[in-house]
DNA sequence: ATGCATGCAAAGACTTTGCAAATTC
DNA sequence: GAATTTGCAAAGTCTTTGCATGCAT
């Protein structure tokens, strides 16, 4: 089952419908990277249908959020940000905190670690994030020189 | 050395100043719990002294920041929350859904295998943030009733 | 036809900033 | 005395909402 379909799915099972504009909006996010704020993305919409308004954007994205397509990514601060959360593994962050490159990786050692803890204080696990920061290999090298 | 020294030692090679509105915000915030908004600390500011303004508890907890004294916690939505840096030791969060509860945790194994992921990717490691979220004990209890 | 979705603009939530007066060193 | 800080209010960001109209079913 793919993205349009799950979408097209969830909105039979609420009685919501499909429109132009949440068309484009799902083809806009479809096509973009992980960690899109609703900026990037209303910006992408826009390319596609430049009558599409902003508020639409917010608020389909949300929708989305609920159907199981996106998943909203931690952040410090700035704009909420968005992942793609189907047919998209579940998987950790290593961030570059000087050029912002991340790194998506998910390391069975460290998932085994954590269902031990869950099982140490006795809860039942539904999910956890995780973001490794530091220094990548090329700005580590720009670094020293 | 303990905060109030940290404070006052970051203030001195800033050329900044210590004042009865700092004094004061500062008390506040490390008689507070970890996971504190600016608005918390604003309302524990008050009962203290009214005469102290929003912004200057906006202004301080980032100065606070700067220093060392506190660190933002990541979040999803809401406002921004800060947690105690010093003295306190690196802990990771296991969150109940539910309630809401935070337990903070430190995990050997966890902590060795990150390592070992900064290692694979040739990262140099700068800190890190993990949250695992789930059903604590009396929820899950409660749910099942 | 019915009722959800849209665009717009206004409002909201949270945070920062400009400025004159007050305070610290 | 020189320079930072403060309180206030205004402005800024990011997001949501109200409402009349447009669309999908």
């Amino acid at each position: 089952m793919d993205e349009q379909q799950v979408l097209e799915r969830y909105l039979r099972e609420h009685d919501l419908k499909m429109t132009k504009a949440r068309q484009t909006i799902l083809d806009a996010f479809l096509s973009m990277e992980s960690h899109v704020t609703a900026e990037h993305l209303y910006e992408a919409v826009r390319q596609l249908d430049p009558g599409i308004g902003q508020a639409t954007v917010f608020r389909n994205i949300r929708l989305f959020t609920d159907a199981g397509l996106a998943r909203e990514a931690c952040r410090d601060d700035g704009p909420r940000q968005y992942e793609h959360a189907w047919r998209h593994a579940h998987h950790d962050h290593l961030s570059c905190i000087q050029c912002d490159r991340v790194i998506e990786f998910v390391d069975g050692p460290i998932e085994a670690a954590q269902k031990a803890v869950y099982e140490r204080y006795g809860f039942q696990p539904s999910g956890h994030r995780m973001e490794l920061f530091g220094l990548c290999p090329d700005c580590a090298a720009k670094q020293r020189s």
